[in-house]
DNA sequence: CTTCGTTGCGAACACTGTACGCACAGCGGA
DNA sequence: TCCGCTGTGCGTACAGTGTTCGCAACGAAG
């Protein structure tokens, strides 16, 4: 044998590699905790078994022991950030607009914590069923339903369609300029020209790029447009209010 | 040389397999459009470079000479389709409302007739600047400036936001429909169970699922539903046009 | 001690997007 | 007529991907 040849699979039982006690195993938890993590890291295009195996000290096709597919993974994940979301409980009917307020603003936050998010719901949706989507939808229902709404399910859907279409847009927004390596406002200068420059011969839309507010601040922009349209929504909501 | 051997290269120049003349070669528009043809057809994760040059009697590493990559090509595909949405016209400003809702159902039917769309919205979201979607962006900022917004880009943001939103998760439930086999009514029947399950314990969410219109008839259901949340969006927008 | 169900994993399969370099077509100029 | 030159097609290859299969090792149960 050349001493050059590859590692090789060690022939001797003794010799074998005892795993750490601390590091309990392979687990479903385990498993969806760091896909998680490697998600929010890198990407989801970054994410593969053979790398998450390895990230476990695992050989890639154990995950499937305890993970029927990928697919069934990115479920699980999905689940695991839904947790995160807050919805705050409403004691007075009258304060329902800042309770569905910080419950949207909380999808948003998570959403935009880990933007692989808007990927999976692009191409999934939300048919999902696990148990801490359904939790959250639950505390939406009765929120809804304290305030006085008559028909809940429609004004949930309402709010949540606009809370999904503009965090989806921010989240993929965020992806591009994180992939480009600079900053947010460097980002929006360095594409002001190539934009400007698309927008010729449409008049109305050129006064949208000469907004120099987005490159002094861009995070505080995007929170102010994501309130207008929330309020624009909860207006329309609360002419639906009876009495 | 064996009889079941492969094709072999033909090293006869004269057999050389002449390109039909009315097969105008490979184009990029050619290319674009059999892509799209074959993500309606099929699905996004159907859709590989060597699929698509062999619909084009072409191999596959010949498309990268009209097109520099595959999300490249996927960005075409986009803008492509982006061409059918309609806008309607506005003459006298009190008709604004119409107007809108007839953007907003021409954005919801492409993106129903595409599903795929909501999968590339999802993982690159509007920053394409392709020239269709800034003919769409730039027709509805005239629409909402002539119909006297203070704000027409806060204006367009919100409504775009509420129609992605719901149009992404309705062509996600559709996707998930379609590689069922079933019909809808047939898939959501199926679904109830499970549904009605999951939903147990909370109380608030038991209404939405014993609801047997969808069952019935989705797709007036899911119809309504949009007009709905749209009308709310546009009742907010109301409030905050001058006098 | 034997048996059994569970867990990990190496090898393999069928694909994927894409870089590279060669073959050839058409063409303008000598 | 020949010579390059440029643009187009494509065969091969590489480095990956998700997933299946069969084998090896283990802890617990009988």
């Amino acid at each position: 044998m050349p001493p050059k040849a590859k590692p090789a699979p060690l022939p001797s039982v003794w010799a074998r590699e005892q795993r750490a006690p601390d590091q309990p195993a392979l687990s479903r938890e385990a498993i969806v905790r760091e896909a998680v993590a490697m998600l929010d890291a890198d990407g989801i295009e970054a994410l593969s078994m053979r790398k998450l195996g390895a990230r476990l000290n695992a050989g890639a096709t154990s995950l499937y022991r305890h993970v029927a597919t990928k697919d069934e993974l990115m479920e699980l994940a999905v689940d695991e950030v839904a947790a995160e979301i807050r919805v705050p409980e409403l004691q007075d009917g009258k304060e329902w607009r800042a309770a569905v307020t910080g419950a949207a603003a909380g999808f948003r936050a998570t959403a935009l914590r880990h933007p692989w998010l808007s990927s999976v719901l692009g191409q999934a949706g939300l048919a999902y069923l696990g148990p801490n989507l359904m939790s959250y939808s639950e505390r939406l229902a009765a929120l809804f339903t304290a305030a006085g709404f008559p028909e809940p399910s429609r004004a949930i859907d309402t709010v949540l369609s606009y809370v999904i279409g503009m965090s989806t847009t921010e989240a993929a927004w965020l992806t591009t300029v994180a992939r480009s390596g600079e900053t947010e406002a460097g980002f929006i200068a360095r594409l002001m020209p190539a934009a400007q420059q698309a927008a010729a011969g449409h008049e109305h839309l050129a006064g949208s790029y000469t907004d120099a507010a987005a490159v002094t601040d861009p995070v505080a922009l995007r929170d102010e447009k994501f309130r207008y349209g929330l309020d624009v929504v909860l207006d329309g909501l609360a002419l639906r209010l009876p009495k």
